[in-house]
DNA sequence: AATTCAATGCTGGTCCCCGA
DNA sequence: TCGGGGACCAGCATTGAATT
């Protein structure tokens, strides 16, 4: 050994180099290794910090992120769970949350909740991943559960079970939901139905509250509530509901997916997608809305808001009061 | 002999402490 | 100021000792 470590230079490079290895190789210890690569400014001579530089790039050198982690307390991480990734309206959320994390310098793990009836079990048992946050947008769990499954305390809750603890972003759905139903009494609608999702669901109880109090402040008579899934199948299957009943004047569903399946079985009710006797609306305010082919009234937040907010908590930017809401707004189109 | 429990090793990178 | 030694982190597997 002559000091520098050139005796190293004929070994074979190891597959997977360490820091170990650009440290044998450099003639200097882990730790000054680890200081010389380091964005910080650590003491370390110049020329041994060309040396460790040197050593890393002829190995091909990369850290290795999960053994960093055990130190840093950051794995880069952020865990998303969802129920499912079938609804239409994740989908144009997604995309756009999805970029702002990887904006962070940050990598998103989906967790798909399903329709496990054991979700603590299931997430005991198969998610031993430590994240540096999760975004809760499957109602599973509560706020405190969350903190507990992730060990962490960066749990941003978006499926309304949040507490005191947690930072939480919930669409304010008021003023969207009335103007809908105000814009339907103006048309002269008398009689509605209801098209809901998942009864369990913290948030989709308050949002029927809502659409009940909207309804009954303009005197519109509730004629019938159908339980669905969010999904377009499910809406499809409560227009094959409502086609054997004498239509009501509206029909209100809660999620654009299941208004574009009420809208292709009632199709001759919509020609060319224009109300006649009946009028539809949906809820998300879906990109879909804006095509020729589901062109659904819709009740709706600005995404891009959303995402900001998202990101505003898991940067630290906001700092609560918790919740954080969004205004929803009604977007008027052809069905209603 | 069977079971339980504690101690130890291992991974890779960072950081604290101390000596030069 | 610089650099080295070693603790530390989480979690799992293995080993050995103690107990039933």
């Amino acid at each position: 050994m002559d000091g520098n470590g050139t005796d190293k230079l004929c070994a074979p490079l190891p597959a997977n180099p360490t820091i170990s290895d650009v440290a044998e190789r450099a003639g200097v210890s882990r730790a000054v290794a680890s200081r010389a690569l380091s964005d910080e400014q650590r003491p370390v001579s110049a020329e041994k910090k060309a040396r460790v530089l040197q050593a890393a790039q002829e190995l091909g050198f990369r850290p290795n992120l999960l053994a960093r982690s055990l130190t840093t307390k950051s794995v880069n991480l952020v865990a998303v769970v969802v129920n499912h990734i079938h609804d239409l309206s994740d989908l144009d959320l997604f995309d756009p949350l999805l970029a702002a994390v990887q904006n962070m310098g940050k990598q998103v793990i989906f967790i798909r909740v399903g329709s496990s009836d054991r979700v603590e079990s299931f997430l005991r048992t198969g998610v031993a991943y430590h994240v540096d946050a999760a975004i809760v947008f499957s109602d599973f769990a509560d706020a405190a559960t969350a903190r507990t499954l992730f060990r962490s305390d960066q749990v941003l809750m978006l499926n309304g079970r949040h507490d005191d603890d947690s930072p939480a972003v919930i669409p304010d759905e008021r003023v969207g939901i009335t103007e809908a139903v105000t814009h339907a009494a103006r048309q002269g609608v008398k009689s509605a139905a209801l098209v809901t999702g998942r009864l369990t669901s913290v948030l989709e109880q308050a949002r029927i509250r809502l659409y009940q109090d909207a309804l009954a402040a303009q005197g519109i008579r509730l004629t019938a509530s159908l339980q669905g899934d969010y999904s377009y199948a499910s809406g499809h299957k409560a227009g094959e509901e409502l086609a054997l009943t004498p239509r009501p004047d509206a029909i209100f569903c809660t999620s654009d997916a299941m208004a574009m399946g009420v809208l292709d079985r009632l199709r001759a009710d919509f020609p060319q997608g224009r109300a006649t006797t009946t009028r539809l609306y949906g809820f998300d305010n879906l990109s879909l809305t804006d095509f020729d082919a589901y062109p659904i009234s819709s009740i709706g937040y600005d995404k891009q808001a959303y995402v900001a907010a998202v990101i505003a908590v898991l940067t630290g930017a906001a700092t609560g009061p918790w919740p954080l809401t969004l205004p929803t707004r009604f977007h008027p189109r052809l069905t209603g």
